[in-house]
DNA sequence: TTAACTCATTCACTTTAGTTAAGAAATACG
DNA sequence: CGTATTTCTTAACTAAAGTGAATGAGTTAA
Protein backbone atom coordinates (compact mmCIF):
# COMPACT_ATOMS: atom_id res chain seq x y z
CA UNK A 1 0.00 0.00 0.00
CA UNK A 2 2.74 2.59 0.88
CA UNK A 3 4.19 2.07 -2.58
CA UNK A 4 1.62 3.37 -3.97
CA UNK A 5 2.11 6.44 -2.51
CA UNK A 6 6.00 6.53 -3.22
CA UNK A 7 5.33 5.50 -6.70
CA UNK A 8 3.04 8.70 -6.66
CA UNK A 9 5.69 11.08 -5.07
CA UNK A 10 8.34 9.64 -7.29
CA UNK A 11 7.04 11.41 -9.90
CA UNK A 12 7.82 14.77 -8.56
CA UNK A 13 10.74 13.91 -6.34
CA UNK A 14 12.62 11.39 -5.01
CA UNK A 15 12.85 10.14 -1.42
CA UNK A 16 15.74 8.66 0.65
CA UNK A 17 14.88 6.10 2.91
CA UNK A 18 15.04 8.13 5.31
CA UNK A 19 12.76 10.48 3.93
CA UNK A 20 10.07 7.91 3.12
CA UNK A 21 9.93 7.00 7.30
CA UNK A 22 9.24 10.37 8.23
CA UNK A 23 6.38 10.56 6.03
CA UNK A 24 5.65 6.69 7.92
CA UNK A 25 6.06 8.18 10.57
CA UNK A 26 2.91 10.28 10.52
CA UNK A 27 0.62 6.99 10.02
CA UNK A 28 -1.39 8.71 7.24
CA UNK A 29 -3.21 5.45 5.66
CA UNK A 30 -6.76 4.86 6.57
CA UNK A 31 -9.23 2.17 5.19
CA UNK A 32 -12.75 3.51 5.05
CA UNK A 33 -16.14 1.82 4.83
CA UNK A 34 -18.63 2.77 2.04
CA UNK A 35 -20.53 5.30 2.71
CA UNK A 36 -18.54 7.24 5.78
CA UNK A 37 -19.08 10.75 5.61
CA UNK A 38 -15.41 12.51 5.22
CA UNK A 39 -16.46 15.87 5.94
CA UNK A 40 -19.41 17.90 6.65
CA UNK A 41 -21.04 20.90 5.72
CA UNK A 42 -20.18 23.84 8.14
CA UNK A 43 -17.51 21.96 9.43
CA UNK A 44 -14.05 23.41 9.76
CA UNK A 45 -11.13 20.70 8.44
CA UNK A 46 -7.28 21.06 8.11
CA UNK A 47 -7.17 17.45 5.90
CA UNK A 48 -6.13 16.27 2.45
CA UNK A 49 -7.12 13.67 1.31
CA UNK A 50 -4.97 11.19 -1.25
CA UNK A 51 -6.81 8.39 -2.70
CA UNK A 52 -4.78 5.45 -2.95
CA UNK A 53 -7.89 2.57 -4.06
CA UNK A 54 -11.93 3.93 -4.19
CA UNK A 55 -13.59 6.46 -4.72
CA UNK A 56 -14.80 9.48 -2.54
CA UNK A 57 -17.22 12.19 -4.01
CA UNK A 58 -18.02 15.45 -3.03
CA UNK A 59 -21.57 17.16 -3.05
CA UNK A 60 -23.72 19.99 -2.14
CA UNK A 61 -27.26 20.00 -0.29
CA UNK A 62 -29.21 22.87 -1.73
CA UNK A 63 -33.08 22.54 -1.15
CA UNK A 64 -33.01 19.09 0.44
CA UNK A 65 -30.92 17.98 -2.65
CA UNK A 66 -27.85 16.27 -2.83
CA UNK A 67 -25.62 17.90 -5.85
CA UNK A 68 -22.89 15.73 -6.67
CA UNK A 69 -19.73 17.96 -8.35
CA UNK A 70 -16.82 15.66 -8.30
CA UNK A 71 -14.99 12.16 -7.82
CA UNK A 72 -11.70 11.19 -6.97
CA UNK A 73 -10.32 8.35 -7.55
CA UNK A 74 -7.18 5.72 -7.50
CA UNK A 75 -4.12 8.38 -7.13
CA UNK A 76 -6.01 11.59 -7.24
CA UNK A 77 -5.70 14.07 -4.38
CA UNK A 78 -8.68 16.52 -2.90
CA UNK A 79 -7.51 19.39 -0.11
CA UNK A 80 -11.00 21.08 -0.27
CA UNK A 81 -11.49 24.62 -0.08
CA UNK A 82 -11.91 24.98 2.98
CA UNK A 83 -8.82 23.98 4.10
CA UNK A 84 -7.26 26.64 2.16
CA UNK A 85 -9.84 29.21 2.87
CA UNK A 86 -10.12 28.23 6.69
CA UNK A 87 -13.89 28.95 6.48
CA UNK A 88 -16.54 26.14 6.74
CA UNK A 89 -17.26 23.66 4.42
CA UNK A 90 -19.61 24.61 1.98
CA UNK A 91 -20.17 21.04 0.84
CA UNK A 92 -19.56 16.69 1.75
CA UNK A 93 -17.04 14.50 1.27
CA UNK A 94 -18.03 10.70 1.18
CA UNK A 95 -17.06 7.54 0.11
CA UNK A 96 -18.92 5.60 -2.44
CA UNK A 97 -17.06 2.65 -1.94
CA UNK A 98 -14.87 0.96 0.60
CA UNK A 99 -11.53 3.46 0.09
CA UNK A 100 -7.76 3.61 1.63
CA UNK A 101 -6.90 7.06 1.87
CA UNK A 102 -4.03 9.15 2.98
CA UNK A 103 -5.15 11.75 5.15
CA UNK A 104 -2.67 14.35 5.66
CA UNK A 105 -2.87 17.67 7.17
CA UNK A 106 -1.24 21.27 7.18
CA UNK A 107 0.78 20.82 10.23
CA UNK A 108 2.28 17.71 9.33
CA UNK A 109 3.16 19.13 5.89
CA UNK A 110 4.69 22.04 7.76
CA UNK A 111 6.44 19.42 9.97
CA UNK A 112 8.14 17.31 6.75
CA UNK A 113 8.82 20.59 4.79
CA UNK A 114 11.00 21.70 7.82
CA UNK A 115 13.24 18.35 7.43
CA UNK A 116 13.57 18.54 3.36
CA UNK A 117 12.12 21.28 1.81
CA UNK A 118 11.74 19.46 -1.93
CA UNK A 119 8.42 18.26 -0.38
CA UNK A 120 7.15 21.74 -0.59
CA UNK A 121 8.42 21.87 -4.00
CA UNK A 122 6.68 18.97 -5.14
CA UNK A 123 3.38 20.21 -3.38
CA UNK A 124 4.02 23.27 -5.59
CA UNK A 125 4.38 21.02 -8.78
CA UNK A 126 1.32 18.90 -7.75
CA UNK A 127 -1.24 21.87 -7.32
CA UNK A 128 0.01 23.88 -10.39
CA UNK A 129 -0.74 20.73 -12.20
CA UNK A 130 -4.01 20.00 -11.01
CA UNK A 131 -4.85 23.35 -11.76
CA UNK A 132 -4.48 23.00 -15.26
CA UNK A 133 -5.80 19.87 -14.92
CA UNK A 134 -8.71 21.44 -13.22
CA UNK A 135 -9.21 24.43 -15.71
CA UNK A 136 -9.23 21.89 -18.66
CA UNK A 137 -11.86 20.18 -17.06
CA UNK A 138 -14.09 23.39 -16.29
CA UNK A 139 -13.57 24.54 -19.79
CA UNK A 140 -14.82 21.58 -21.56
CA UNK A 141 -17.55 21.48 -20.06
CA UNK A 142 -18.13 24.71 -20.75
CA UNK A 143 -17.93 24.38 -24.47
CA UNK A 144 -19.85 20.74 -24.46
CA UNK A 145 -23.24 19.76 -24.23
CA UNK A 146 -24.54 17.59 -21.93
CA UNK A 147 -24.49 14.77 -24.72
CA UNK A 148 -20.49 15.97 -25.69
CA UNK A 149 -19.83 15.93 -21.76
CA UNK A 150 -21.05 12.19 -21.54
CA UNK A 151 -19.52 10.89 -24.47
CA UNK A 152 -16.37 12.52 -23.29
CA UNK A 153 -16.80 10.99 -19.67
CA UNK A 154 -17.04 7.24 -21.76
CA UNK A 155 -13.58 7.72 -23.66
CA UNK A 156 -11.95 9.52 -20.56
CA UNK A 157 -13.47 7.76 -17.57
CA UNK A 158 -15.35 5.00 -18.47
CA UNK A 159 -14.35 3.37 -14.78
CA UNK A 160 -16.68 6.07 -13.18
CA UNK A 161 -19.85 5.43 -15.81
CA UNK A 162 -19.49 1.60 -14.47
CA UNK A 163 -19.01 2.38 -10.61
CA UNK A 164 -20.62 5.62 -10.17
CA UNK A 165 -24.63 5.16 -9.58
CA UNK A 166 -26.53 7.22 -11.78
CA UNK A 167 -27.94 9.83 -10.28
CA UNK A 168 -24.49 10.70 -9.12
CA UNK A 169 -23.20 11.12 -12.44
CA UNK A 170 -26.26 12.70 -13.73
CA UNK A 171 -25.29 16.38 -11.31
CA UNK A 172 -21.72 15.99 -12.21
CA UNK A 173 -22.22 15.96 -15.82
CA UNK A 174 -24.46 18.59 -14.97
CA UNK A 175 -27.75 17.62 -15.60
CA UNK A 176 -31.35 15.91 -13.80
CA UNK A 177 -31.47 11.74 -13.47
CA UNK A 178 -34.05 11.81 -16.18
CA UNK A 179 -32.29 13.53 -18.95
CA UNK A 180 -29.15 11.26 -18.63
CA UNK A 181 -31.37 8.48 -18.80
CA UNK A 182 -33.20 10.03 -22.03
CA UNK A 183 -29.93 11.37 -23.36
CA UNK A 184 -28.60 7.41 -23.07
CA UNK A 185 -31.36 6.47 -24.82
CA UNK A 186 -30.66 9.05 -27.39
CA UNK A 187 -27.13 8.23 -28.38
CA UNK A 188 -28.35 4.51 -28.56
CA UNK A 189 -30.71 4.68 -31.08
CA UNK A 190 -28.49 6.84 -33.33
CA UNK A 191 -25.82 3.70 -33.17
CA UNK A 192 -28.33 1.68 -34.39
CA UNK B 1 3.26 49.77 -11.18
CA UNK B 2 5.48 47.91 -9.68
CA UNK B 3 4.04 48.53 -6.54
CA UNK B 4 0.83 46.17 -7.60
CA UNK B 5 2.95 43.30 -8.16
CA UNK B 6 4.46 43.51 -4.86
CA UNK B 7 1.14 44.44 -2.66
CA UNK B 8 0.29 40.95 -4.24
CA UNK B 9 3.47 38.71 -3.25
CA UNK B 10 3.12 40.62 0.23
CA UNK B 11 0.05 38.58 0.41
CA UNK B 12 2.37 35.20 0.82
CA UNK B 13 6.15 36.21 1.69
CA UNK B 14 7.45 39.53 2.42
CA UNK B 15 10.57 40.45 0.59
CA UNK B 16 13.58 42.20 1.32
CA UNK B 17 14.26 45.25 -1.26
CA UNK B 18 17.16 42.76 -2.36
CA UNK B 19 15.07 40.40 -3.26
CA UNK B 20 12.82 42.94 -4.46
CA UNK B 21 15.60 43.93 -7.18
CA UNK B 22 16.03 40.36 -7.96
CA UNK B 23 12.76 40.28 -9.35
CA UNK B 24 13.02 43.32 -11.34
CA UNK B 25 16.16 42.54 -13.01
CA UNK B 26 13.97 40.34 -14.89
CA UNK B 27 11.88 42.73 -16.87
CA UNK B 28 8.95 41.48 -16.66
CA UNK B 29 6.58 44.00 -17.26
CA UNK B 30 4.55 44.71 -20.36
CA UNK B 31 2.07 47.12 -21.62
CA UNK B 32 -0.20 45.14 -24.01
CA UNK B 33 -2.52 46.92 -26.90
CA UNK B 34 -6.31 45.96 -27.15
CA UNK B 35 -6.80 42.76 -29.48
CA UNK B 36 -2.94 41.39 -29.31
CA UNK B 37 -2.94 37.54 -29.11
CA UNK B 38 -0.39 36.34 -26.60
CA UNK B 39 -0.60 33.22 -27.11
CA UNK B 40 -2.01 30.93 -30.18
CA UNK B 41 -4.05 27.66 -30.58
CA UNK B 42 -0.59 24.66 -31.38
CA UNK B 43 2.09 27.14 -29.79
CA UNK B 44 4.68 25.91 -27.35
CA UNK B 45 4.71 28.30 -24.73
CA UNK B 46 6.58 28.96 -21.30
CA UNK B 47 5.04 32.15 -20.31
CA UNK B 48 2.43 32.62 -17.03
CA UNK B 49 0.83 35.97 -16.87
CA UNK B 50 0.09 38.11 -14.21
CA UNK B 51 -2.52 41.03 -14.69
CA UNK B 52 -1.51 44.64 -13.36
CA UNK B 53 -4.19 46.07 -15.09
CA UNK B 54 -6.96 45.68 -18.09
CA UNK B 55 -7.85 42.19 -18.83
CA UNK B 56 -7.04 39.00 -20.74
CA UNK B 57 -9.45 36.62 -21.94
CA UNK B 58 -9.16 32.50 -23.02
CA UNK B 59 -10.90 30.89 -25.90
CA UNK B 60 -11.00 27.86 -27.93
CA UNK B 61 -12.05 27.90 -31.89
CA UNK B 62 -14.12 24.87 -32.31
CA UNK B 63 -15.89 24.27 -35.54
CA UNK B 64 -14.29 28.05 -37.14
CA UNK B 65 -16.30 29.20 -33.81
CA UNK B 66 -14.67 31.29 -31.02
CA UNK B 67 -15.43 29.69 -27.37
CA UNK B 68 -14.59 31.92 -24.25
CA UNK B 69 -14.07 30.22 -21.43
CA UNK B 70 -12.42 32.45 -18.99
CA UNK B 71 -11.20 36.04 -18.16
CA UNK B 72 -8.58 37.12 -15.98
CA UNK B 73 -8.51 40.77 -14.82
CA UNK B 74 -6.72 42.79 -12.28
CA UNK B 75 -4.49 40.70 -9.91
CA UNK B 76 -5.05 37.27 -11.75
CA UNK B 77 -2.48 34.85 -12.78
CA UNK B 78 -2.58 32.91 -15.41
CA UNK B 79 -0.20 29.64 -16.34
CA UNK B 80 -1.92 28.22 -19.55
CA UNK B 81 -2.07 24.24 -19.38
CA UNK B 82 0.57 23.91 -22.03
CA UNK B 83 3.42 25.60 -19.64
CA UNK B 84 2.65 23.10 -17.42
CA UNK B 85 2.02 19.63 -19.57
CA UNK B 86 4.84 20.69 -22.21
CA UNK B 87 2.39 20.37 -25.19
CA UNK B 88 1.05 22.96 -28.19
CA UNK B 89 -1.48 24.95 -26.75
CA UNK B 90 -4.96 23.73 -27.40
CA UNK B 91 -6.21 27.44 -26.76
CA UNK B 92 -5.85 31.05 -27.45
CA UNK B 93 -4.94 34.07 -25.09
CA UNK B 94 -5.56 37.35 -26.00
CA UNK B 95 -5.57 41.14 -24.69
CA UNK B 96 -9.96 42.59 -24.42
CA UNK B 97 -8.48 45.77 -23.70
CA UNK B 98 -4.76 48.01 -23.48
CA UNK B 99 -3.16 45.72 -20.77
CA UNK B 100 -0.12 46.15 -18.48
CA UNK B 101 0.58 42.40 -17.79
CA UNK B 102 4.28 40.62 -16.17
CA UNK B 103 5.13 38.04 -18.64
CA UNK B 104 7.29 35.24 -16.27
CA UNK B 105 8.49 31.75 -17.32
CA UNK B 106 9.90 28.68 -15.43
CA UNK B 107 13.29 29.52 -15.80
CA UNK B 108 12.75 32.70 -14.25
CA UNK B 109 10.94 31.31 -12.23
CA UNK B 110 13.97 28.98 -11.34
CA UNK B 111 16.68 31.59 -11.03
CA UNK B 112 14.17 33.62 -8.50
CA UNK B 113 13.45 30.50 -6.55
CA UNK B 114 18.01 29.31 -6.15
CA UNK B 115 18.20 33.23 -4.79
CA UNK B 116 15.49 32.56 -1.93
CA UNK B 117 13.34 29.75 -1.85
CA UNK B 118 10.61 31.09 -0.36
CA UNK B 119 9.53 32.13 -3.81
CA UNK B 120 8.61 28.23 -4.15
CA UNK B 121 6.86 28.22 -1.27
CA UNK B 122 4.73 31.32 -2.53
CA UNK B 123 3.78 29.57 -5.39
CA UNK B 124 2.65 26.91 -3.84
CA UNK B 125 -0.06 28.48 -1.64
CA UNK B 126 -0.75 30.52 -4.53
CA UNK B 127 -1.47 27.68 -7.00
CA UNK B 128 -3.48 25.90 -4.10
CA UNK B 129 -5.66 28.49 -3.12
CA UNK B 130 -6.08 29.27 -7.42
CA UNK B 131 -7.26 25.39 -7.42
CA UNK B 132 -9.37 25.65 -4.57
CA UNK B 133 -10.99 28.53 -6.26
CA UNK B 134 -11.12 27.08 -9.29
CA UNK B 135 -13.05 24.09 -8.15
CA UNK B 136 -15.36 25.69 -6.31
CA UNK B 137 -16.37 27.68 -9.72
CA UNK B 138 -16.27 24.96 -11.43
CA UNK B 139 -18.90 22.92 -8.55
CA UNK B 140 -21.01 25.99 -8.45
CA UNK B 141 -21.13 26.12 -12.54
CA UNK B 142 -22.51 22.75 -12.01
CA UNK B 143 -25.36 23.26 -10.09
CA UNK B 144 -26.35 26.35 -11.56
CA UNK B 145 -28.78 26.77 -14.70
CA UNK B 146 -27.61 29.29 -17.30
CA UNK B 147 -30.14 31.39 -15.37
CA UNK B 148 -28.80 31.09 -12.10
CA UNK B 149 -25.08 31.56 -13.57
CA UNK B 150 -25.99 34.75 -14.83
CA UNK B 151 -27.08 36.02 -11.76
CA UNK B 152 -24.60 34.63 -9.58
CA UNK B 153 -22.23 36.57 -11.92
CA UNK B 154 -23.80 40.11 -12.14
CA UNK B 155 -23.66 39.82 -7.82
CA UNK B 156 -19.91 38.50 -7.84
CA UNK B 157 -18.22 39.93 -10.70
CA UNK B 158 -20.43 42.94 -12.00
CA UNK B 159 -17.43 44.64 -13.47
CA UNK B 160 -17.00 42.00 -16.10
CA UNK B 161 -20.35 42.24 -17.47
CA UNK B 162 -19.78 45.88 -18.37
CA UNK B 163 -16.35 45.31 -19.57
CA UNK B 164 -16.81 42.18 -21.60
CA UNK B 165 -18.90 41.97 -25.30
CA UNK B 166 -22.06 39.87 -24.42
CA UNK B 167 -21.12 36.85 -26.96
CA UNK B 168 -18.06 36.52 -24.95
CA UNK B 169 -19.76 36.58 -22.15
CA UNK B 170 -22.49 34.58 -23.21
CA UNK B 171 -19.79 31.27 -24.37
CA UNK B 172 -18.18 31.86 -21.03
CA UNK B 173 -21.96 30.94 -18.99
CA UNK B 174 -21.99 28.17 -21.16
CA UNK B 175 -24.95 29.12 -23.53
CA UNK B 176 -25.12 30.94 -27.04
CA UNK B 177 -25.17 34.90 -27.08
CA UNK B 178 -28.74 34.47 -27.92
CA UNK B 179 -30.12 32.73 -25.35
CA UNK B 180 -28.04 35.47 -22.71
CA UNK B 181 -30.02 38.15 -24.54
CA UNK B 182 -33.26 36.22 -24.12
CA UNK B 183 -32.29 35.16 -20.27
CA UNK B 184 -31.54 38.81 -19.60
CA UNK B 185 -35.08 40.05 -21.05
CA UNK B 186 -36.64 37.34 -18.97
CA UNK B 187 -35.18 38.48 -15.83
CA UNK B 188 -35.98 42.21 -16.65
CA UNK B 189 -39.79 41.01 -17.15
CA UNK B 190 -39.65 39.07 -13.59
CA UNK B 191 -38.47 42.38 -11.63
CA UNK B 192 -41.32 44.43 -13.18
C1' DT C 1 -40.56 -13.01 3.57
C1' DT C 2 -42.69 -8.96 3.42
C1' DA C 3 -42.66 -4.06 3.62
C1' DA C 4 -40.24 0.17 2.92
C1' DC C 5 -36.77 2.57 0.25
C1' DT C 6 -33.86 3.81 -3.19
C1' DC C 7 -32.74 3.96 -7.85
C1' DA C 8 -33.36 3.88 -12.84
C1' DT C 9 -36.39 4.36 -16.51
C1' DT C 10 -40.33 6.08 -19.07
C1' DC C 11 -44.03 9.30 -20.25
C1' DA C 12 -46.55 13.59 -20.84
C1' DC C 13 -46.00 18.20 -20.33
C1' DT C 14 -43.53 22.70 -19.45
C1' DT C 15 -39.67 25.50 -19.77
C1' DT C 16 -35.48 26.79 -21.67
C1' DA C 17 -31.66 26.57 -24.87
C1' DG C 18 -30.15 25.92 -29.83
C1' DT C 19 -30.80 27.36 -34.66
C1' DT C 20 -31.70 30.24 -38.44
C1' DA C 21 -32.74 34.50 -40.11
C1' DA C 22 -33.52 39.41 -40.09
C1' DG C 23 -32.88 43.95 -38.67
C1' DA C 24 -31.00 47.64 -35.57
C1' DA C 25 -27.16 49.54 -33.12
C1' DA C 26 -22.48 50.19 -32.32
C1' DT C 27 -17.78 50.09 -33.92
C1' DA C 28 -13.94 50.08 -37.03
C1' DC C 29 -11.82 51.77 -41.01
C1' DG C 30 -10.84 53.73 -45.40
C1' DC D 1 -17.72 61.26 -43.16
C1' DG D 2 -19.91 57.30 -44.87
C1' DT D 3 -19.39 52.42 -45.57
C1' DA D 4 -18.36 47.85 -43.95
C1' DT D 5 -18.19 44.89 -40.20
C1' DT D 6 -19.25 43.28 -35.94
C1' DT D 7 -22.34 42.96 -32.20
C1' DC D 8 -26.77 42.81 -30.02
C1' DT D 9 -31.54 41.93 -30.09
C1' DT D 10 -35.83 39.89 -31.61
C1' DA D 11 -38.66 36.34 -33.57
C1' DA D 12 -40.27 31.79 -35.14
C1' DC D 13 -39.22 27.21 -34.91
C1' DT D 14 -36.72 22.93 -33.30
C1' DA D 15 -34.37 20.28 -29.96
C1' DA D 16 -33.24 19.26 -25.46
C1' DA D 17 -33.52 19.71 -20.46
C1' DG D 18 -36.57 20.34 -16.31
C1' DT D 19 -40.73 18.66 -13.79
C1' DG D 20 -44.02 15.58 -11.81
C1' DA D 21 -45.78 11.21 -11.73
C1' DA D 22 -45.89 6.24 -12.45
C1' DT D 23 -43.63 1.83 -12.77
C1' DG D 24 -40.52 -1.83 -11.93
C1' DA D 25 -36.05 -3.59 -10.30
C1' DG D 26 -32.98 -3.97 -6.67
C1' DT D 27 -31.70 -3.30 -1.87
C1' DT D 28 -32.32 -2.87 3.05
C1' DA D 29 -34.50 -3.63 7.26
C1' DA D 30 -38.01 -5.27 10.26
Amino acid sequence: MHDILFDFISKYISLTEDEKNVILSFNLFRAVKKGTILLKEGQYSKDSYFVLKGCIRTYYITDGEEKTTAFYTEMEALTPPCVVTQTPSEYYVTCIEDTILTVSNADMEAEVNSKFPKFDTMCKMLSEELLAKERIDFNEFKISSPEQRYLNLLEKRPDLIQRVPQHQLASFLGIKPQSLSRLRGRILEKKS
